[in-house]
DNA sequence: TAGTTTTCTTATCATACATCAATGTCAGCT
DNA sequence: AGCTGACATTGATGTATGATAAGAAAACTA
């Protein structure tokens, strides 16, 4: 089960031998999961960070209503972590399930401690890593304040068009914060105005 | 020109001597600004953070429509960053603006780099900053993609409860993407509601 | 103190989006 | 092939919030 991903997203970002990268794989748990495999529910405990080697991710809550409401996507490469339980020692109030068949790698706090050892940019990196997600949602932010939803729906077009033909319209809905009939009849509105 | 707060914010949380944070203090620009004074315009670039020791700022960014829309307020011991600017070389999106008359401490990279060397447990503790402020986030877009005006509000009151004393009602629309008619409106049914 | 500006409220009307219900489409299953 | 369940579309209707305007109250300023 070979993870070409993994090793690239670590040694094409920093100064470090794959054969490294790969030990340190070796040492991790890898999950082959099957399509709406819960891999952490809402309420639950995780000390891990999930890197999507294959396949899609998302994360997600349940509101009092009983909605669902997708805080992210992770498609290959990404990165997913509840924080509240990984870092803060609190249930999660998120839940991540797999939106196709995936190969999730399993990532957890010896791993990190491990790689900031034996390479020297690593934090440096890894805080890197953490203000761009920080921008990322003050982006997301900007957006949900001040954006219409046929706004936000031409900014996710253009910001994820990979994860748009891989999910249904429904997951996109819920990710904008608007219903799938309103999400429908927006993407109606976009095709009349091309077709002018 | 004191900052307790300042000095108080990295010892209470770090191994660390109160001469020494007081020693980086002092080779920190400091700046007693006026309400109303903006610390840095949408469009420019500044490689610092800001450090609240008194008086109260806001981070906000003005929309193609001409509408502006609060990212954050930050009071007393808040530390306020352009990322865009600070980390990732881009000018920045959002204004930064004194609400009040304050006193801002201006950290540089240099400031971390020393910090670093000198507390062990700095990296550490910026890191949990880090993901801290990343939960604050999510939970703002989990409340704009499922809450109704009145719930925003009514979280806002319980959250920042000194905040809302200090600004004015349009700033507190403005955060939770509302006219301040709307907020005007939700703030009244709530007064029904518990006169009854 | 009066005058000026900002903020808050209230009212009316407009609109984007939600809700509910019906129907259409299509992939997967037996 | 026919059924089933998930997904998408469409229409009718409801509702929360926006837009605009105007007056009252509060906060500055001279």
């Amino acid at each position: 089960m070979e993870c070409p991903n993994f090793i690239r997203f670590f040694t094409s970002n920093l100064d470090v031998q794959e054969s490294d990268v790969s030990d340190l794989l070796n040492q991790c748990e890898r999950l082959t999961i099957k399509k709406n495999y819960v891999l952490l529910n809402q309420g639950e405990f995780s000390k891990h960070t999930f890197f999507v080697e294959k396949g899609l991710l998302r994360q997600f809550a349940l509101n009092e209503n009983g909605k669902e409401h997708i805080l992210s996507f992770a498609p290959e490469n990404w990165l997913v972590t509840d924080r509240d339980s990984a870092y803060f020692n609190q249930p999660s109030i998120y839940s991540i399930q797999a939106l196709e068949d995936s190969l999730v790698v399993l990532i957890d706090q010896s791993f990190i401690d491990k790689l900031t050892q034996l390479v020297p940019g690593f934090t440096a990196y890894n805080n890197r890593l953490l203000h761009n997600h920080i921008r990322h949602l003050q982006d997301r932010i900007g957006l949900l304040l001040s954006a219409t939803a046929e706004e936000r729906y031409l900014n996710f077009v253009q910001m994820y068009p990979d994860v748009l033909m891989r999910v249904p319209q429904t997951m996109v809905a819920s990710y904008l914060g608007i219903t799938p009939e309103s999400l429908s009849r927006v993407r109606k509105e976009i095709a009349h105005k091309k077709s002018e």
